[in-house]
DNA sequence: TCCTTGGATAGATGTTCGTCTAAGCAAGAC
DNA sequence: GTCTTGCTTAGACGAACATCTATCCAAGGA
């Protein structure tokens, strides 16, 4: 369960892409941080454990706040767990989701414009 | 040509996702971005063009990058176009596209953690 | 032990997406 | 006018996705 992918994104760390064009390998790697982030449902699920008392949130914290079955929410999570944007533990009967901060930090980054040049 | 949306986003413009949580329309407004840039071609698109010199580029030195055929790039233009991105206008011969950095300058303050704390 | 509860997995189905070929439109050269 | 070039639109098709129901597994309490 907390068995999850090596956190992506490294390539594509600092360089904002507004400075200099991506390679194909980090437009690929950013494509599916984006990709996972490209759902409402999953958004808020983000939203809702990002800003959660503590960092974390259980899933039936999560669950009451969709007019989704259990599977879809457990399958969105899913998504986001594979994306390295969440990890999930279990602590006791409850599993605890809680956010890769960096990873956010590093989509923020690179979609800065601030400071860079309009014309090269 | 230079027909755009309406800039989106405005609703989800300044608290970070990590703050409080994403209302639906929020979501579903930031999704729409999100889907937008979560493809590598797309997401390769608008770095060539924010990065490119005087800040905007004809399809012609777009098209060169890709292994894929000018359709297909059009395409992909129009996704990035309708999400409110970019924006493309006709001089003469050419079309030139330049970003909306105002859009993914919100985006990456939705995006940002700093400042956050971990507990509420 | 068996039952209940929290949550994930499996498999099916309708929808959306990325790509292509073919055709169309706009601007300039002749 | 007609041709060429740059780019978009239209339509088709296979792959990927979001959701569901049904099933399964893990932990705790009787």
């Amino acid at each position: 369960m907390s068995k999850q992918l090596p956190l992506v994104a490294m390539d594509a760390c600092c360089a904002p892409l507004a400075r200099e064009p991506l390679t194909q390998d980090q437009a690929v790697e950013l494509s599916h941080l984006f990709k996972a982030m490209a759902d409402p449902v999953r958004l808020r699920l983000l939203s809702l454990i990002a800003s959660h008392a503590g960092g974390e949130a259980c899933v039936c914290d999560l669950t009451d706040a969709f007019d989704l079955t259990g599977p879809t929410i457990s399958h969105h999570l899913k998504v986001l767990r594979e994306s390295g944007l969440i990890t999930g533990d279990r602590r006791g009967t409850w599993i605890y989701y809680r956010v890769h901060r960096e990873v956010l930090t590093r989509l923020s980054a690179v979609l800065t414009t601030a400071g860079e040049p309009v014309t090269a």
